[in-house]
Parts: structure tokens; sequence; C-alpha cells
DNA sequence: CGCATTTGACCAGCGC
DNA sequence: GCGCTGGTCAAATGCG
């Protein structure tokens, strides 16, 4: 899977969600400097209000309704899934040290090729549910667009990475270049970063094992590497999914009223929702492991 | 001069 | 056992 899969799930993630009706009314106060003899009784410009927000509010209800249907089929096959991998560990008893990443977790992701990073879905809380062998481990894969004349093999994610090795691998034309995370000395992640053999366009970056440190900031990103974290988007052309974006964005409204984080959020299931192509990658992500 | 990158050599796993 | 392959090491090189 992966590569295959390709999904435009970009967002519309306003932060104010409210700008389209402002927008909408100011057009429509607009109109009526504009004509002034046209005026809409007030009464009736309050029952269109009414209306909208009635349709707003249902809409609202049923959107709420397919995410948590979502949800529901997301955790079915979640612990199908799981039980497979259950099955398949107790069948194995050991694997060797080398090619072992078949039993792992391979958790695809898309991203753009700005500084947003990425965290692997098999994040702490996801490993303790994961047999023991693939709990060593955590593999994850990110795919990365990039400028297709571009032809470095540089996947900014915030970490910061040295370069030990590149391998010309026989499925492949284009070199592996092998990363280890130079951000913390004993920090055991490595990273594979390898074009795509069907869309040269994009990078794959496959994520072994986790940091033993936190994220670093941006300011720390910019001491370490100026020349890297100075012009994060310099380097590409073109982003995936917003997924990133939403998440910086979620981020950048951690102070704000609850009630708005409330209504981004519906906003955010909202769009997520709507978006036929992200349901259908899900499925084909989730069904994708489970097989 | 110090650091990161490059690149050929080496090592280990796997299939025949 | 041998060859193939992927992964890692470390000396050489480049750059600021």
């Amino acid at each position: 899977m992966g590569s295959s899969a390709w999904v435009d799930t970009t967002l519309d993630l306003n932060i104010n969600p409210f700008h389209l009706r402002n927008k909408a009314l100011r057009t429509k106060s607009e109109g009526e400097m504009a004509d002034s003899d046209v005026k809409l009784p007030f009464k009736q410009e309050n029952a269109d209000l009414v209306e909208e927000l009635n349709r707003i509010k249902a809409e609202n209800k049923k959107l709420t309704e397919m995410l948590t249907a979502l949800g529901h089929c997301y955790n079915d096959l979640q612990n199908k899934f799981m039980e497979l991998v259950t099955i398949n560990s107790d069948n194995e008893v050991s694997t060797s040290k080398k090619r072992k990443a078949e039993c792992e977790d391979y958790s695809p992701n898309m991203i753009g090729f700005s500084n947003g990073n990425k965290e692997t879905s098999c994040s702490d809380e996801d490993s303790c549910k994961m047999p023991r062998e693939c709990i060593k481990t955590t593999i994850s894969r990110t795919y990365v667009r990039t400028n297709p004349s571009d032809n470095s093999l540089i996947v900014r994610d915030g970490y910061q990475w040295r370069k030990y090795g590149q391998k010309v691998t026989k499925d492949n034309p284009s070199p592996r270049a092998y990363f280890k995370c130079s951000f913390a000395p004993s920090c055991p992640v490595k990273r594979k970063v390898q074009r795509s053999a069907e869309d040269p366009s994009v990078l794959v970056a496959t994520y072994e094992g986790v940091h033993n440190h936190a994220h670093p900031s941006p300011s720390e990103v910019a001491i370490l590497s100026p020349k890297c974290s100075a012009k994060p988007v310099s380097c590409a052309s073109g982003s995936i999914t917003g997924w990133d974006g939403a998440k910086k964005k979620t981020q950048e409204v951690d102070d704000a009223p609850a009630a708005i984080q409330q209504v981004l959020v519906q906003h955010m299931a909202a769009s997520l929702t709507r978006n036929p192509n992200f349901t259908a990658a899900l499925a084909a992500a989730i069904s994708g492991r489970v097989i």
C-alpha cells in the first residue's frame, strides 16, 4: 500500500469558521448599500438567519453521526487487526535481525514537504497494545512530495539528521540515503529516504525507532541547522495533504476559548467526513493493515 | 579547523 | 558454500 493511495485530504480549516457567514452578510449589506431601495424587512432577514442556522445545525448533526460511525468502523477494524497480529506473533517464534521489518508496524503517512513534522502513528499509546516483537522497533513511513527538479534526498521533519550512508537498491533506480538522528547523541532513531519508484517526485522516508528526546523547538532547529530551518518550504513544490497544516492550526489555537476550539473541531471533522477521498483512503489504509 | 557528507569496503542475512 | 542484497562503517573530501 502507500503510494497507490494518494489522496488530497487538504482541509479547509479556517481559524474563523464564521468568516463565510460574515462575508455573506457583508456582501449582502454591501448590496443593500448599493441598492438602498431594496431593503429586506428585518423580520424576513431574521427568519432567513434562523432557517440557515437550523440547516447548519442539522448538517452538523449529520456529520457528527458520520464521524461517530467512522470511528466505530475504525475501532472495529483495529480490533480485528490486533487479533490477527496477536495470532501471527504467537506463530512467529523469532525474527532475524535483518528483514524483520515485515512484522513491524508500517504506518504510512503522507505529509507535505513543509517543516510540518509527523509523529509516528505507532506512538507509545499504540505500542503498548502491540505485540512485543513489534514494540522493539517502531517503523513508520512518510511520503513527501518534492519538486521533481529537486533531486536531493532531504526530508525536513523538524529533527536533526546525519547522513551515514547511501546505497542503490535493486528494486529502485534511485539511491537510498541512510540517516541517524543527531539531535540527541543517544537517540536510536534511523531514517531511510528514497525516491518512489513509481513517482520520482515523491520521497519515501522510512523511520525506525522512537525518539528518546522531545521534538526540537523551531529555535533549537534553527540553532542546530540554520540552513534547513530558515526556509522550510524552499525545497519542494506541493503538499500531498493538509494534515500538517491542520495539526499546526489546532496547535496555534491552543489558547483559544473552548467554544472556538469546539467549533474548530467540528469544522475539521466536517471537512474530513465531507471528503469522500479521505474516507476511501482511511478504509484502504485500515483494510491494507488487516490484509 | 571542525563538522557534515560522500563513497567504497565490509559485514550479515537470505535464497539457491 | 556461494552469491546477492541491504545496512553500516570509516576514511576521504568538501564546505563554512
